[in-house]
RNA sequence: GUGGGUAUAGCCCAGUUGGUUAGAGCGCUAGUUUGUGGCACUAGAGGCCAAGAGUUCGACUCUCUUUACCCACCCCA
C-alpha cells in the first residue's frame, strides 16, 4: 500500500463542497474590488526564493522543496506565493501598464515542515498582491479585502495584528538600539535567540521562550524608532482602520518570517484552531520587485491559509457551503423505460439540470433508497403507463409532495429554457 | 530538528488480572410479499488486532524495535 505524503490532505468527493464554498466567497469579493486572478508556475528557480524571501529565513533555510531538474537546473516548489507574482510582474513588463496592478491567486504552497493541528506540507493559500502604490490607502485596502471575506463567512473572532518594522533606514537604527538593550542581557537569551542576535535581532522579538519574552518585553520598541515618513504612514495606517471601525491591536512584536516586508505588517489570529493560529498574514514589501531584479516598485499584499479559514470556520460552527445533490433522480420501472433513460436524461442534463440515475441496476425500491441517499431534490418514475401518457408524478424528496407533469415539462418545472 | 500521545471493521470506539470462535454503534448490502425513499425491525458482508522480534503452554493484552498518524515546541498560512 502506497500512501499519501506526510503533511499532505486528500480533498474527497463529499467534503470538496467547503473548497467550492471558501473559493467562491474569496473569487467574489476579489472581484469586488476589481482585483484580477494570476496564476504562475508550482515551481521555480530557487534563486527567486533565496532572493525574494531571504536567505536567513527558516523557510528559505530549511523548509523548501527543492530538486535540481533533468538539465540541472535546481528547481523549488513554491513554499509561498508571493515571490512568484513579483517575477511575473517584472517579467511580464506589468509596471508598464496603469497602476496599481492588483492580482489574486489560489495556489498551493509547499514547506517540509513537521505536521501539525492547521500546519501541513502541502497548503493552500489565497493571496492578493498590490504593486505600486505607496499610499497607505493600498495597505488599508488590501486589509479590507481581508476582512471583507472574515465578515461575509460571518467570522467576527479574528484579531487583527498590526505593526510597523519601517524602512532599512529606520530599521538599521532601531537593530542597532534592540541589540544594545539584548547585549545586557544577552547570557539568558536562549540558544536560537542568541544565533539571532547578529543575522536577525527583529525575529528575536517573536520568541516563544518565556525567558526571551520577558526581555523583550521592556526591550525598545520600533514604533518609536521609525523615520517621519514611516511614522506618517504608520498613522495615516491607523487612522483609517479607526474610520472604517476595523478593530487591531497594535502588537510590536509581530515580525513577519519573510525578509521581504517593510513598514506595515499585519496578521488576523484565530485562537480556535490550536496553536496555528494565524488564518492571514501579509503586509507591505518595497523592496522585493527590486530585490528579485525588477526597477523599484512598492507592493502590499497578504495571504490568508486556506485550510485554517475552513478549520475556523468548523470549529466557530459557522457555515462551510453545503454539498452539491442532483436536482433529479429518475427511477426505472421497466425494460422499456431502461431503453429510454439515457437519451432522456442527457436531454435534461445537456439544459444544465442536474440528474442522476442508478448505474447499477438496483431494484425499484433500491433505486429509491439510492435517490433519498444521495440527496436528490426531486425525483420521477418512469415507468410504461408514464412513457404511453407521457405524463409522470415530480416528488419533492424533502416533503414527500407529488406534482403531476407532463414528460416534456421536466424543464420547465426548474424554469429552465428548453 | 526536539518533546508527548495514539495505533483493534470503511468510520468512532469497547475488549476484564494474558485463556481458545474478536465485540457494540454508525456506515455498507439485502430483505420486511412484488409502482414510491427517509423511520423501525431482521439478516449479511467486512479484522494478519499497524509491522517485526521477544517473554509464555498460550499475546489484541506484557517487553523491545520500527513505522504511521495526532498534539506541542520551532516556524508560519
Amino acid at each position: 500500500m502506497i500512501n499519501i505524503p506526510k503533511g499532505t490532505k486528500d480533498v474527497l468527493p463529499q467534503e470538496s463542497y467547503k473548497w467550492h464554498y471558501v473559493e467562491n466567497k474569496v473569487r467574489k469579493v476579489a472581484l469586488d474590488f476589481n482585483i484580477k486572478e494570476i496564476r504562475t508556475p508550482t515551481f521555480e528557480h530557487t534563486e527567486l526564493f533565496l532572493r525574494g524571501v531571504g536567505d536567513t529565513t527558516d523557510i528559505v533555510n530549511k523548509e523548501m522543496y527543492t530538486f535540481n531538474d533533468k538539465g540541472d537546473r535546481s528547481m523549488t516548489l513554491k513554499p509561498e506565493g508571493t515571490a512568484g507574482v513579483a517575477r511575473a510582474f517584472i517579467e511580464n513588463s506589468l509596471y508598464a501598464n496603469t497602476q496599481p496592478t492588483k492580482m489574486y491567486y489560489i495556489t498551493p504552497v509547499f514547506r517540509y515542515e513537521r505536521p501539525q493541528a492547521g500546519r501541513l506540507r502541502e497548503h493552500h493559500q489565497f493571496g492578493i498582491e498590490y504593486y505600486g502604490s505607496e499610499s497607505y490607502l493600498a495597505d488599508v485596502e488590501v486589509m479590507c479585502v481581508a476582512k471583507t471575506i472574515f465578515d461575509r463567512l460571518g467570522v467576527k473572532e479574528l484579531e487583527l495584528n498590526i505593526n510597523s518594522i519601517g524602512c532599512p533606514e529606520c530599521r538599521k537604527k532601531y537593530n542597532e538600539a534592540l541589540k544594545d538593550y539584548l547585549r545586557v542581557n544577552f547570557d539568558k537569551l536562549c540558544s536560537t535567540c542568541k544565533e539571532r542576535f547578529e543575522k536577525n535581532p527583529l525575529r528575536i522579538l517573536d520568541c516563544k521562550e518565556e525567558g526571551c519574552k520577558a526581555i523583550t518585553a521592556k526591550a525598545p520598541v520600533i514604533l518609536d524608532y521609525l523615520c517621519d515618513d514611516c511614522k506618517a504612514h504608520h498613522n495615516n495606517v491607523l487612522k483609517e482602520l479607526d474610520k472604517l471601525n476595523i478593530k487591531y491591536v497594535v502588537n510590536p512584536h509581530i515580525v513577519r518570517g519573510l525578509d521581504y516586508y517593510t513598514r506595515t505588517v499585519f496578521e488576523f489570529v484565530s485562537t480556535s484552531i490550536g496553536a496555528q493560529g494565524t488564518v492571514c498574514g501579509g503586509g507591505r514589501y518595497n523592496n522585493l520587485v527590486e530585490q528579485v531584479g525588477g526597477k523599484p516598485c512598492p507592493a502590499v499584499g497578504f495571504g490568508m491559509g486556506l485550510e485554517r479559514l475552513i478549520l475556523t470556520l468548523e470549529s466557530l460552527g459557522l457555515s462551510v457551503g453545503e454539498e452539491e445533490v442532483p436536482d433529479l433522480f429518475i427511477a426505472l420501472l421497466s425494460d422499456k423505460a431502461k431503453e429510454n433513460i439515457m437519451p432522456f436524461t442527457m436531454n435534461l442534463r445537456q439544459h444544465g439540470l442536474s440528474v442522476e440515475i442508478d448505474l447499477l441496476e438496483r431494484s425499484f425500491k433500491g433505486q429509491l433508497k439510492y435517490a433519498n441517499k444521495i440527496g436528490a431534490k426531486y425525483m420521477i418514475v418512469l415507468g410504461d403507463d408514464e412513457l404511453d401518457t407521457n405524463k409522470a408524478n415530480i416528488k419533492n424528496m424533502a416533503t414527500g409532495e407529488e406534482t403531476p407533469i407532463q414528460l416534456n415539462e421536466i424543464l420547465k418545472f426548474f424554469n429552465i429554457e428548453a
